[in-house]
DNA sequence: TCTGGGGTCCTTGTGCGA
DNA sequence: TCTGTCGCACAAGGACCC
């Protein structure tokens, strides 16, 4: 989709149109989620700091994004998509790889399957979307990205919106373009790139792969490798299993002291879980996470039970002991805390159980009275603050702590 | 006054049992 | 009994993706 969830905004705010509009989080520590493209001329683009955003284009608008909203509008999307194939693996919100191989003799070959679903998406929901047509996943994705509309100093160029790479044709395709268009070169992997004289496709078919092997070690080498020539024999899978569920916060102010961040792993523990519970799964690693202010230190901590979990007293009480080594003093901007090694839930005893309760039930009775009185009905006691329940709603803060923080 | 949140995958180090 | 090593599981961190 072509920057999607400013388009889902411009349908409900059509007097914005022609604009510059960012969606993402406004406060100090925010980030663009998505740009339009009257504000990519001015160089804004997603995940740069907010604030250098409202430095390069101060006339933009900004939005705080509707998360929530934005997943019914890729379902829609989604439900268009699988008018031309069953076969959709969902790539975020705004991608998808469609194996469109058994619907050819029907609906017509590749590029003519890709018109026809772009003129759905624009007349049924009002979207952009581009695509790239392709004998494998790599360069679909890749030719997509070809596809798209581009932003630049001197105007908006409109885009092909559907590009093909025929097979035969993908080393001719590839070879130009700079490396780090490969999937999995980031900054670091170009930078080690670089460093032994590659910085085009065809650069990497040169080298010899001890020589990239040596710099990448043997999977990585081994991967890009593959990508280089066009290689890419990874199916499209419609029903992936997710492998974890996580849940983090960056603050508008650093935390400091052991005692706040227990806190906060309640609360990140309790919205774990419930999620865990709303998937009917239970997670027998769960982890810790903490961003230190200076540097932008990371640090991980995590422990594994016998068997899966999905109740937020257990998670928080076998992560607490995990924060007692650690100096916050520094200052905390970011806590998190995840559950992954899924699997399901046998019967399990809670702290709370053990005051009398039958195994599982006070949890399952919390979220009953949520989905019924919403979030702010009942949580964690130390949740509470100046007589208001912080809750954590997922997505609700994507993008970065808010302007404003709550009291 | 720069850097979110939710994911996946890989590498490296370590502890442990065979 | 001691030492080396192999395979495995786990922990921690890094890189990357949207």
């Amino acid at each position: 989709m072509d920057a999607f969830y400013v388009s889902v905004e411009l349908r409900r705010r059509p007097e914005l149109r022609g604009k510059p509009v960012v969606v993402g989080g406004d406060g100090p520590r925010g980030v663009v989620a998505a740009a339009s493209y009257e504000a990519r001329r001015f160089g804004v683009h997603s995940a740069l700091a907010s604030s250098i955003a409202k430095r390069r284009c101060p006339h933009a608008v900004f939005l705080p994004g509707d998360h929530a909203h934005y997943s019914e509008v890729s379902r829609e999307v989604r439900d268009v998509f699988e008018r031309y194939t069953p076969l959709v693996e969902p790539l975020s919100l705004d991608e998808a790889f469609l194996d469109v191989s058994g619907s050819i003799e029907l609906l017509g070959d590749g590029p003519t399957i890709a018109r026809a679903l772009r003129a759905a998406i624009r007349d049924e929901l009002q979207l952009g979307c581009s695509v790239g047509v392709a004998p494998n996943k790599f360069l679909a994705k890749l030719a997509s990205v070809d596809a798209k509309p581009r932003a630049s100093r001197d105007g908006i160029e409109r885009g092909p919106g559907v590009v093909e790479i025929v097979a035969g044709e993908e080393r001719a395709y590839l070879e130009p373009l700079p490396v780090e268009r490969l999937w999995g070169v980031g900054p670091a992997t170009l930078a080690k790139l670089n460093r032994i004289g590659i910085y085009t496709v065809a650069d990497l078919t040169t080298v010899g792969a001890p020589a990239l092997a040596a710099s990448l070690g043997q999977s990585q080498a081994r991967h890009l490798t593959e990508l280089a020539v066009g290689h890419d024999d990874r199916p499209v899978e419609p029903d992936q299993a997710i492998k974890s569920i996580s849940h983090e916060e960056t603050y508008a102010e650093d935390l400091a002291t052991i005692e706040e961040l227990r806190t906060e792993v309640v609360r990140m523990s309790d919205a774990v879980a419930r999620r865990l519970r709303r998937q009917k799964i239970g997670a027998r690693t769960v982890a810790l996470k903490l961003r230190f202010t200076d540097g932008f230190r990371t640090i991980t901590r995590q422990t594994t039970t016998p068997e899966p979990i999905d109740q937020a007293s257990i998670i928080a009480e076998l992560l607490i002991p995990l924060l007692e080594p650690i100096d916050p003093t520094p200052g905390i901007r970011l806590v998190g805390v995840s559950g992954s090694n899924l699997g399901p839930v046998h019967q399990q005893l809670s702290f709370d159980d053990l005051a009398g309760a039958e195994p599982g039930t006070r949890e399952s009775t919390v979220d009953e009275i949520r989905d019924r009185f919403g979030a702010e009905a009942i949580g964690p006691a130390s949740a509470v603050r100046n007589g208001k329940l912080r809750t954590v709603r997922p997505g609700a803060q994507q993008w970065g702590p808010n302007q404003t923080p709550p009291e």
